[in-house]
DNA sequence: GGGATGTTTCCGAAATAACTGAAAATACAA
DNA sequence: TTGTATTTTCAGTTATTTCGGAAACATCCC
């Protein structure tokens, strides 16, 4: 068994390894991406000190990745009886991770998109000329669109996974 | 009506501006969504003289930017009779713009994740200690949820506008 | 060919983002 | 309260990304 536990290591750091490279492509930072995939194969919560130790970064780094991952919900602070120290734990779930970046991310990015073409909506409102009339046309068609995408993400992201898959189902017969 | 254009002018021109800032916070650069934004909101094709002039930029980034965008099929090139320059036009369908993003999107940042995972779950098949089991279990997991994702992308990126509509109103009713 | 026009590539500079290390703040136990 | 373990913040550094400017390349016309 000793090989296999090293040949798991290999394998598991390299899926941390790689999990990090793909978390800058989608817009998140490396570090923290390693450490959602070091605690998703993690068998129990890790300290602080556990993740720098086990991904080399300082201690500012860690927590603050740590937090914000918290923050995402896709990390959860647990406690031991008797220690102080903080431990963390993923969500392991795939469905509730998803639900949670589907929040996070309609937070982050629908929602204010949908501010800034509402004003210029509000703005461009009974222009008279052809450009204007033009402009407030493209940014009404974005504005619902984007409001249709806000809803949608709700509506997906408050379904059980039951249900979701169900209805995904429908989409493949 | 030079009362309207000025306020045309400007409320087109803090569009633009925004659009470029959220698209840093979505993980595209400023530049990028500058210019898709520019062009959503153009009377007509662009030159990349104009862009540059437009947004103060050099050429060397409109250039990179502009078949950046002709890449992710947000922009078409057209060209004149008798003019030698290209110019670049916006796709202004909304549909089409998500569809195409979305399979962009697909490409770049799901099936990059299903390789990495369909690797690490195959050199975990058939570990037999505790921690290998529940590794592999967990690389399953994420696969299977990944590539029901990736598979949804496409049949989602393969509907026409009307249908995708319908099928949305059932979430609501 | 050779000049004019337009496109593409490249590299150093500038801007931005991420990270470190250590100090400061906080929380707890004695 | 005082001492200690732990968390949090932040100024300075390093790495990465983006950008400008100019040179190289391509195309067309005379």
């Amino acid at each position: 068994m000793k090989r296999e536990a090293a040949k798991l290591k290999e394998t598991r750091d390299r899926f941390i390894a790689q999990w990090g490279v793909m978390g800058t492509q989608w817009g998140i930072n490396r570090t923290m991406a390693q450490i959602h995939a070091l605690l998703m194969t993690a068998p129990e919560p890790m300290s602080t000190d556990q993740v720098m130790e086990e991904l080399h970064i300082s201690r500012g780094n860690a927590h603050t990745n740590l937090k914000e991952l918290v923050n995402w919900s896709l990390l959860r602070i647990v406690t031991r009886k008797g220690e102080r120290k903080e431990f963390f734990e993923a969500e392991l779930d795939v469905w509730e991770i998803f639900r949670r970046i589907v929040l996070e991310r309609k937070r982050r990015e629908i929602d204010p998109a949908l501010g800034l073409l509402q004003g210029c909506m509000a703005e461009s409102k009974g222009m008279k000329t052809a450009g204007g009339r033009a402009f407030h046309d493209q940014m009404k068609s974005l504005e619902e669109f984007v409001r249709f995408a806000s809803k949608m993400s709700d509506r997906v992201a408050s379904m059980p996974h039951g249900k979701a898959m169900q209805l995904a189902m429908k989409l493949f017969g």
